[in-house]
Parts: C-alpha cells; structure tokens; sequence
DNA sequence: ACCCAGGCGGGCG
DNA sequence: CGCCCGCATGGG
C-alpha cells in the first residue's frame, strides 16, 4: 500500500488570480508561501498542507491542486470561494471609473475564506502594523507555538497554525519574544477568551450585526479588526474593512480629499457597495495601497 | 533622525 | 457620542 502519495488534480475557473490573492494582505498573505516564478501557493489548511498552482490568465485557466490530503479540492474551492457568481459580484461593484480601474488592474483577486481563530490572530497582528512586519509576526509565531506536518515517511513538510487551546500557556511575554509588541497582551487574551468563553465556530457567519458584536468582545478587537475577520474568517461581504489605506481612498475619490469620519465612510460603502461592500473594499484597498 | 504601518483601549469632555 | 493619547517595532 502506497502511504505517501500525492493527490493532484485540476480545477477549471474563471476570474482567478494566485497573485493578486496572495499579495493583498489576507491571511494567506502572512503564513503562505508564494512562488512568483513558477506561480504556485503552498500552505497549511489545519493540519494538511496543500500546494496550489495556477495555469491561465486572469479570464480563465486551471487551478492545479497538489496534496497528500484526499479533500484538498474542497478546501481549495472554499478557501478561494471558486463558487462565487464573479461576473454578478464584479457588476455589482462597478460603479465608477476608479472601480472599473481597480478590477482591470487586479481582475481575478479573490476574497480569501479563511479559519475565524487564524483570520482573529493575523488581524490582531496587523493593528497599527505593515504587511511585512505582520507576516514576519505571524511566521514566527507558528514556529514557535505551532507543530509540525509530517508525511507519512514522518518527514516534516510544513508547520501547522496553533489553536487557541495550544496557546493557553503562552504569556505575553512569550509573545513580546516574536515581536507582537503592545500587542502581546491581546493575543494572550484572545487565547485564553476563545478557549473558554467565546466559541468562534459556533458564530452565525450570515449575521453580521452578531458578528461583531460577539468579536469585539475580544480585547485588541475594535470596529475595524472585526469587520476583517467578518470578511475573511466568515465570508460576511457586508463587512467593509476601513483601514488608513481605505479611509484615504475614498476620501481622495470619493470626496475630493475631504477628511470623512468612518461612521460616514462605512454609510457610503452600504449605499453604493451594499452586500458586495467587503468585495469591493479589497480592491479599493488594494489599489489605494498600490498607487 | 523622522515617519509610518490593514487600530485599539482608556480617559476625558 | 467624539476626540486625544500612548503604544512596540522595524523598514523606508
């Protein structure tokens, strides 16, 4: 009997950019590893890792999943959301010229669906933060409190993500070690919350006002990190993420540069983005980041 | 040297 | 409610 053998197969798809996913600041941003030359993904999904390539262009081309894990191809079309309807998301959010712009650009970019607890760590990270220090935050963090993903030859192969329970003994400390900063008091706590009094898995992804409510209960969750984990950790498109980037590009375009309040700015995006407004939110945080 | 980063908690008016 | 402040750290 063959233990170690790969699974791989192909997945046909339309409006898909590894690239551009990868690069827009998700968590598959902060603990993935991209190939840019050969195209290719590799990252941990629980405690399976998976090796995503693509073959194609932004309009369509074929996703080439690569994993010892036989339900590989589940998690990949949930985790990138292949199910989406893309051409009725990408109409209802082209409402202006610098929409229009932005999909041209970063066509195929995909809105990540991601595990709550992770998306809850890696958005604690990013608070007052840059993507590259973020990412080395995190790194650090599942190789120092994560364990190991070994094949069946016991080779190891990756590093896993801890679970909140993992790191009930982690102090801040500890996490001041990884460079978490002032924020190494959130994370313990976040640990010890959602182990024992905040079950993330048991949340309704389609209630968006619960949502926040129950994940701003969490110390070093405000307004903003909790709309990101809405967005990537639940799959809740109504969230709309207001970060500087966000808050800068819509003041500059949107209102000729006057200063808006993110109560104001958050009116706006449900108005003229409505239930796509965490759709449309990356690509204007995107492009806002990369102009 | 100085400024900034996918903000938040806490205190004040 | 709004406003203001301090906060750790590393890169440009």
């Amino acid at each position: 009997m063959v233990y170690d053998e790969i699974f791989a197969s192909r997945i046909k798809v339309a409006d898909f950019s590894l690239r551009h996913t990868f690069e827009s600041a998700q968590p598959l941003t902060f603990y993935g590893h991209y190939n840019n030359a050969s195209n290719t993904l590799t990252y941990a999904d629980g405690q399976h890792m998976l090796n995503v390539g693509f073959e194609g262009n932004a309009e369509s081309g074929q996703i080439v999943v690569a994993s010892r894990y036989a339900n590989a191809i589940e998690d990949v079309k949930k985790r990138f959301r292949l199910e989406d309807d893309m051409n009725g998301m990408y109409a209802s959010v082209s409402t202006d010229a610098f929409m229009r712009k932005a999909i041209g650009k970063y066509r195929g970019m995909r809105v990540t669906l991601n595990d709550p607890w992770e998306t809850t760590v890696c958005f604690i990270i990013s608070q007052f933060n840059n993507v590259k220090r973020i990412r080395g935050i995190v790194l650090k963090l599942i190789g120092t409190f994560g364990s190991d993903i070994k094949d069946d030859n016991d080779r190891v192969i990756g590093r896993s993500f801890p679970k909140s329970a993992d790191l009930l003994n982690v102090t801040e400390s500890d996490f001041k070690k990884i460079g978490a900063g002032f924020r190494a008091r959130y994370l313990a706590e976040a640990a010890q919350y959602c182990t024992h009094n905040l079950d993330l898995y048991k949340l309704d992804p389609n209630d968006y006002e619960g949502l926040k409510s129950e994940l701003t209960g969490i110390t070093g969750v405000g307004d903003k990190v909790a709309d990101c984990i809405a967005l990537m950790g639940y799959g809740n498109m109504h969230a709309f993420p207001i970060d500087v980037w966000v808050k800068r590009t819509l003041e500059k375009f949107y209102f000729k540069g006057r200063k808006k309040s993110v109560k104001e700015l958050h009116a706006f995006a449900e108005k003229k983005w409505g239930r796509y407004a965490g759709f449309a939110q990356q690509y204007l945080f995107y492009q806002g980041m990369n102009i």
